[in-house]
DNA sequence: CCTTTTTGTATCGCGTGCGATATAATCGTA
DNA sequence: TACGATTATATCGCACGCGATACAAAAAGG
């Protein structure tokens, strides 16, 4: 007898995928009073641990090609969160630099994830621990492509 | 001393985020010689569970709302592998049938639940525990919500 | 029986994720 | 020194996720 069909609440793919979602649905209206989407929140959070950066080096941090980060980065320069200038040295490089405005949310985000971690009803270790376990499936289905 | 700014490691929301994009990224190619998108994917396997179903129900099902799907549904129409009928009962019900071409991918979606299950790199037992656990986690969300 | 409320789906506009491709700059090699 | 290869970013077109809103149909209430 073979085994039934899964349906969706039996795939992995579905869980992360409408999870995320969910996640991004518990972010937004957080973010909207900074004036933040929620791709530009995970920019900025890795701006804030490191300013100044190349557009390929913030693309591996937050695992997005230029053909996503390239236009998203132009809406935030629009917004003026952050300035892109290329480099002298290699005229190819494009650097990130945070606005005084960019850097100045740092505070504001605080708070959203303080208010974002009350949400999932999980302790620390817990967070930890999921975390630890969805990224390092991650860097599986990365080495697997 | 206050603990330091968390960086894009340190958030379970960015784990989901770009795990969920390279579990996309990994079912693309496998997906695009049946002619498929991945959330078409998600909601054909919630099809083939169980067809002829409202938008409604179907959405609860794969946690999407009817401006995301139904857009999705007129795309699966023209592209032959569903039909989509007003109720006679009820006007304002639309339902979702499988045409033969829909039902006929459900064999080749299997291998590709194979092939992807094999790229994680995780035992049955750790993906059913990992998905269990994301999938709480939305629960959880969607309730704080 | 009529009006208001509720429900189900659809449309609009925008942000964004990605395959494919283009452009320009730098590097490596003969 | 010149040319081909490689690298970094940018553009294009499309799919799709969602807030906001519209429309039509059914239900509820007076």
């Amino acid at each position: 007898m073979t085994k039934p069909m899964p349906t969706t609440d039996d795939l992995l793919c579905f869980a992360l995928y409408s999870t995320s979602h969910a996640m991004m649905r518990l972010y937004r209206p957080l973010l909207a009073p900074l004036g933040l989407t929620y791709p530009q929140y995970l920019v900025l959070v890795a701006l804030w641990d490191r300013d100044g950066r190349s557009v390929g080096d913030l693309g591996e941090q937050v695992a997005l090609e230029s053909n996503t980060l390239t236009p998203l980065l132009k809406r935030m320069e629009t917004a003026g969160l952050i300035n892109r200038r290329r480099g002298a040295q290699d005229e190819r490089v494009v650097t990130v630099h945070l606005t005084d405005a960019g850097s100045a949310l740092k505070d504001k985000a605080a708070e959203v994830t303080a208010c974002v971690f009350q949400a999932t009803g999980l302790s620390l270790e817990e967070v930890a621990d999921l975390r630890a376990r969805v990224e390092a499936l991650r860097h599986k289905i990365e080495a697997a492509g």
